[in-house]
RNA sequence: GGGCGUAUAGCUCAAUGGUAGAGCAGUAGCCUUUUAAGCUAUUGGUUCUGGGUUCGAAUCCCAGUACGCUCACCA
């Protein structure tokens, strides 16, 4: 490992206070209570007329640092707060000469003392013994600011995307804003959980490694058992497990957990991504629109407590109901085109090339009518919005409409233009869903990525009877942008992926 | 995958093709109420990597790598 200047100095410190005696990265701590919790306690202590002294051993890491001939100041910080230590000569004799020889910005201390205002009024604790707790060898970014011609100018401590990303554990350190996503992040889910056990649903788990994938249309991750000789697939989706459960009298469940895609990543795609689903028995899509506007309100109040958010300069209030744009009739008021008098390939893709759009040629219907939604429809929904009844081709899960064979009960939900969950009237006849796996078989032929091998399994499953129910998806990661404002996917993952920065086995191979 | 952009000290950034700098951090010294501490002095560079042009390259050209934006792809 190669060290820089910075890094030897201090290891070199190390060694000295080895020397002294001193261990650098002691077993255990005598912490005895936390930097709020002290606080607070202070605090009351200050009302009573003649308050007892109130003596702790905090912990924490140092944050800033004022060392003056035979005093110093720092702040250290725990996660539930900071505190200033005083530190005087007076208390500590000579041992505060370690203390200014020794100790660094990072570092992790330990301090015995008592709570103290000084002079300008700042809690602090008088320090009359300190130990190192775990030195740190590389330093932290400095943050600070500094008046420059009237200006204040902000030296950010860590604004590199790259270090941020790849050494997130320094940008959580340095950045009190990335803190605060992870913290809303969980709340967020904490909260959807809550309603939906609130909804006597129950939270399964079920297979990450699983021989056929399905669910969704994507490329997998692909790996392999050695001992069973068998090659699986890391999920696309939960979607058909939970399904099977439903068969089997779960009637309400759902799962929070990780699935894998293996294609682009962008702004609102990463190759791991978390995902919602959910399955009610005797929903249909209608039920499903309005639990989902009731459960992502329930988490809004929880997690941020208002229903008005804003993204990206967008308002949007969550209290009130989305709105809802049938297919056919919102392609036909932005485009012209009703697609019900455009029923195969041909005579789509043909006004569709009247009408100068750019697509590719071949693809199928579905795809067609997907372009369009994604051309013309999407970027529209800044306001919350459920965008229903898509066409059969490219639903394979979804039933019918009783009325209309070729539309299936689906939805999906856009906030800000943004895509934000799937949800549909779950296709229980098992005799059709064949003929859909079929169908998407052949539809896809040509296309091998995305030929996903028929689940004779899961067919299985559906014959022994599957009670009518709704299904809902929704990615986690996509509504915690929308709850944290963040204008990238990156922002809302603790280790977003990134490409190999030093990979050997990569270098000299030609790029197939 | 395409286009555009970025890469310089630990961090944030400067630098007409002509000695690579600043602030913060660091180091040494002074300093008993600081919190942007202050004052004095000072260390620190594979200018992303590899080629090329040039008397001379951080700067211009080519290739590569990483990152960012964007387009494409993506139920």
């Amino acid at each position: 490992m190669e060290l820089n200047e910075l890094e030897k100095i201090r290891i070199e410190k190390i060694r000295r206070l080895k020397e002294l005696g001193i261990e650098s990265y002691p077993t255990r701590s005598n912490i005895d209570t936390t930097i709020k919790k002290a606080c607070d306690a202070f605090i009351k202590a200050e009302q009573n007329e003649m308050p007892d002294p109130i003596a702790v051993t905090l912990g924490g890491r140092m944050r800033s640092l004022r060392v003056m001939g035979k005093l110093a100041f720092t702040h250290i910080e725990d996660s539930t707060g900071k505190i200033q230590l005083f530190l005087r000569v007076n208390e500590l004799g000579e041992k505060l000469q370690i203390f200014k020889d020794f100790f660094d910005l990072g570092d992790f201390v330990e301090a015995h003392g008592t709570m103290i205002r000084t002079k300008t009024g700042e809690i602090s604790l008088q320090v009359d013994d300190f130990r190192m707790l775990a030195k740190a060898i590389t330093a932290l970014p400095a943050a600070k600011e500094e008046m420059i011609d009237g200006q204040v100018v902000r030296y950010t401590g860590l604004s590199d995307p790259e270090i941020r990303y790849r050494q997130r554990y320094a940008d959580l350190v340095v950045n009190p804003d990335v803190k605060k996503i992870f913290y809303t992040r969980t709340k967020l889910v904490n909260s959807l959980r809550e309603f939906l056990n609130q909804n006597d649903f129950l939270e399964v788990e079920t297979p990450i490694l699983q021989p056929i994938y399905g669910g969704a249309a994507a490329k997998p991750f692909t790996t392999h058992h050695n001992q069973l000789h068998q090659d699986l697939y890391l999920r696309i989706s939960f979607e058909l497990y939970l399904k099977r459960l439903l068969v089997g009298g779960l009637d309400r469940v759902y799962e929070i957990g990780r699935d894998f895609r293996n294609e682009g990543v962008s702004y609102k795609h990463n190759p791991e991504f978390t995902q919602l689903e959910f399955y009610c028995a005797y929903f249909d899509y209608l039920k499903v629109m309005d639990f989902t506007e009731k459960m992502i309100r329930y988490a809004a109040e929880k997690t941020l407590g208002t229903t008005q958010l804003s993204y990206n300069g967008i308002e949007f209030d969550l209290s009130k109901p989305w709105n809802r744009v049938n297919m056919r009739e919102g392609i036909l008021e932005k485009t012209g085109i009703d697609i019900a008098n455009y029923t195969d390939r041909e005579t789509l893709s043909s006004v569709m090339k009247e009408k100068g759009m750019q697509f590719k040629p071949e693809i199928p219907r579905g795809k067609l009518i997907d372009h369009l939604v994604s051309e013309y429809l999407e970027p529209s929904f800044l306001q919350p919005t459920f965008l229903y009844d898509y066409p059969w081709e490219i639903s394979p899960l979804a039933k019918r409409k009783p009325d209309d064979p070729t539309t299936t009960e689906r939805f999906e939900g856009f906030i800000a233009g943004m895509e934000l969950c799937n949800a549909f009237t779950e296709l229980n006849d098992p005799i059709d869903q064949e003929l859909r796996f079929l169908e998407m078989g052949r539809a896809y032929a040509t296309d091998d990525d995305e030929n996903n091998p028929i689940d004779e399994d899961y067919l299985q499953a559906m014959r022994y009877g599957m009670p009518p129910n709704g299904g809902f998806g929704m990615g986690i990661d996509r509504l915690t942008m929308l709850f944290t404002d963040s204008s990238t996917i990156r922002e809302v993952l603790l280790f977003p992926h990134l490409r190999d920065r030093d990979n050997e086995s990569a270098e000299g191979v030609p790029a197939v």
